[in-house]
DNA sequence: ACAAACGGTTAGGGTACGCTAATACATGGC
DNA sequence: GCCATGTATTAGCGTACCCTAACCGTTTGT
């Protein structure tokens, strides 16, 4: 059994005597979780945010790039555990304590990525997989430990906001609108980038695309070739894919 | 296959399709070997300095803290991934790419362990064990990069030495001797202390004894009762166990 | 010389994950 | 209302680890 103090998973009518670990467990002794639920909790949280429907099984599978029947397979093992509640047939929701499992691993994940970035100055597009590796590795104790030394930043480097573990509301809610909706004229300020694809994070490093600048849509181009914007102060022109990824707060 | 790029384990007589992994691998992608294989690589490691012997099957489950036979099939394991050789009957011994690995490892760790002390100022005892975790999880390239933040040093905090990848020689060989075997008078420096008990850890910790001091013997006490020595500017009496996990060169 | 003792290996199970193939259920078209 | 379609679940496996129990092979004591 792999959790100490929890409900024992699955059918547990096992034979073991000692009651320590199976299977992975050598190290990791004392971690609430397995790096799988946790990263299933975290893709559920982060997929209930985009519907206020059950998510469904095969989204998660998708997200986390496994079979359909392993995804299902995992949600009835974090129901077992308390973490989700399964509406069968249809999908599943987290439960509080999922909730709370998912917003830890994301600010844990979130805290990793700056500090690589700002404390151990590695280069931005590394930095995403590297802290999916950490993100199960780092306690709690370490995390906030590497929090203090950044100086408390309540965003990562991406933009992805810090946020204390109580608290449940996205920051962003209603105040973030993706670049690709603006119209010309309209100034802001990048707050944050989406960091789903690397190659797009490669770019924007590039070409000085990075939360905490200035914004202003200049014009939009003709047939469906993006917008002619301002960042910081350089003049470029941004396709509607890379649009989508980018989020700005209006401030004009 | 957890491992991409290298002989298949076992029997192999598998009949999975897709080349992705099983059981643990969803994270970790790409990293050469398991935690599990690190630590038995690591241990053996540690057991072949201190005999020429190859090293028993039942020493190391007693060092991981694993039935024998457990570790006896691991064994087998690792001879097949081409880091051990298995002397059947009586033990096994690294190879060449087995002590790479160990040494990557060890190394990994004690950066770790330098860092989480030195850069995020967490407290003595509970480095070790954070460090246990953190060694299979942080990549080369970041532990790399955080020895660098700490301006290489070329030992831990308990003073264990951070040699390159492909030095096999131990810096300490002929050179450190236990505070225990020292007579009065004899005077040298604190290099390392052993990390094996974090009881003692706290004990040194708590009572100003560091590697880098000064040490003097000044007596030893009747009866088995340790020995009076100066560190650094204090007095006090050791006990032989605790002596024991105290490592010192002699300057005079 | 032989039996006890000890250490190692083989045999047989367990759990956590993952996969494919086959089945059950929900939904939408007609 | 009924079937085609898609999605979800069950069935049955495979692998990495771990464990206990039973089985060897050496070494050792007398």
């Amino acid at each position: 059994m792999p959790r100490l103090f929890l409900p024992a998973p699955h059918g547990d009518r096992s034979g073991g005597g000692r009651p320590r670990s199976s299977g992975t467990g050598l190290r990791r002794a004392g971690l609430a979780f397995s790096p799988a639920v946790e990263d299933y909790a975290k893709t559920l949280y982060r997929l209930e945010q985009l519907t206020d429907e059950p998510v469904a099984t095969g989204a998660i599978a998708t997200r986390l790039d496994v079979s359909t029947p392993s995804a299902s397979n995992m949600l009835r093992h974090l129901s077992e555990l308390g973490l989700v509640t399964v509406v069968s047939g249809r999908g599943a929701r987290l439960t509080p304590a999922g909730r709370r499992v998912a917003r830890a691993v994301i600010r844990r994940h979130r805290i990793i990525e700056g500090f690589l970035r700002d404390a151990l100055k590695l280069p931005w597009d590394c930095v995403h997989e590297e802290a999916d590796l950490l993100e199960h590795a780092v306690s709690s104790r370490v995390a906030e430990a590497m929090w203090d030394v950044l100086g408390r930043p309540d965003r990562d480097p991406h933009g992805d906001p810090i946020t204390a573990l109580d608290v449940d509301v996205d920051p962003d809610k209603d105040v973030l609108e993706p670049l690709d909706a603006w119209d010309p004229e309209v100034v802001g300020v990048l707050v944050r980038v989406s960091d789903a694809q690397p190659e797009a994070l490669r770019y924007m490093a590039e070409h000085g695309i990075a939360p905490g600048l200035p914004v202003r849509v200049i014009a939009r181009e003709p047939f469906g070739a993006g917008q002619r914007v301002r960042i910081g102060d350089t003049d470029q022109t941004i396709g509607p894919e890379l649009a989508r990824l980018i989020f700005v707060q209006r401030t004009g």
